[in-house]
DNA sequence: TGAAGCTCTGAACCATGGTTCACTTCTTTC
DNA sequence: GAAAGAAGTGAACCATGGTTCAGAGCTTCA
């Protein structure tokens, strides 16, 4: 054996993979999925398009590790708001607050996760994904009934609605591009929310 | 001139695209947008896959016509139910009650309409109807507001959840098979929204 | 430095599925 | 019935874009 991968070898290699997945969210948030070809990726990251099977079996799989970073950034950041400190409301209030500002200042990335056109593969992911977003949301809606912060309901379809209100609002150029309409838009969108979940209105 | 389209031939080849637009609906519930081939559409109209380009310039232009058909009827039933007889209130809880329930009735197409994957021709007529199933929606709330049956709101972003919450319900397998179940999920759904809009709960 | 084995390249390859077209079949008119 | 012309056929064509692979260039180790 006149060969064995290096240590430091080994970490280049990791490092050119993660870089590859770093390109290739941004290509996706920039220009979809649907254009977002290996050779675009590949292009951006700087290797041949070649190259990138080395790092991933196949177009598919470099597209599901993309989905799975970046979806799975979204549900990890909403999990500690709405599981964080607070009472039931308080929470909710600010998880959507959350959720909607972070698709806003990353629009071309929620639209890439929540809702543009994606091969079979990644619309499986974002099956899955969309129930983990659902899921939190009906955690704490749960909790706020349970603490009579809520009225009874069906915290399934609550949590529904929360999802595809911000969605709604992300899929169409409908939040204005500055500040103070942005600011606007949240308000509204976190005062819908409460209502929806049958909070008092403040 | 030895040869002249008869008024029997014209309305012929126009059962034919008729029965093509039908047949290609019905392969798009069942098997979805990126299932729906050329070939798979003939078969289905008991045609050849050469023959369809005779009532339509490309396969894109055919899924459009197959969109904007079924998606029209649903518009046009849900204006129906939201513009008719009633307080704004009321109108709203039979709106998402009609349109849920459409929905799913025929959860394949209902599908194909609000979320699967389709080609880009089909998505922007997608954008295009959510905004008018939106805008049906805005304006009963507009009116509901106006009314002082409900408080002061952003009617866009009520209506955005509106269809969110009801695309969400369908997009997986959420609501059970038998009868009950689904009954109940629609009267779910339907307090949802009017809690959303804010309408005193029953 | 040389041998061995790996990474990287990018042009060729190939699968898929929409589209075309030479040909057949049917309809109309004389 | 025959000519003219449209509709219908389906196999061949072609564009797109993911995947492969033979060779070039590196890295490791003796």
């Amino acid at each position: 054996m006149a060969y064995r991968k290096t240590p430091a070898e080994i970490s280049r290699l990791e490092a050119a993979r993660e870089r590859l997945i770093g390109c290739a969210t941004e290509v996706v948030a920039d220009v979809g999925w649907s254009q977002a070809s290996v050779n675009a990726v590949a292009d951006a990251a700087g290797i041949a398009a070649g190259s990138v099977y080395q790092h991933f079996p196949s177009k598919a799989a470099l597209a599901v590790e993309v989905f799975r970073r970046a979806a799975g950034r979204e549900v990890e950041v909403l999990g500690e708001v709405l599981g964080g400190a607070g009472d039931p409301v308080e929470r909710l209030s600010r998880g959507v607050d959350v959720f909607a500002r972070r698709a806003l200042e990353n629009r071309g990335l929620a639209y890439a996760l929540l809702a543009a056109p994606a091969e079979p593969a990644v619309g499986a992911e974002r099956l899955d994904f969309r129930r983990r977003y659902r899921a939190l949301f009906a955690e704490v809606v749960r909790e706020g009934v349970a603490a009579g912060q809520l009225p009874p309901q069906n915290a399934e379809i609550t949590a529904a609605a929360l999802t595809g209100a911000i969605g709604e609002v992300l899929v169409d150029p409908l939040a204005a591009a500055d500040e103070n309409a942005t600011q606007q838009l949240l308000a509204d969108l976190t005062a819908a929310a409460l209502r929806c979940a049958g909070a008092p209105t403040a």
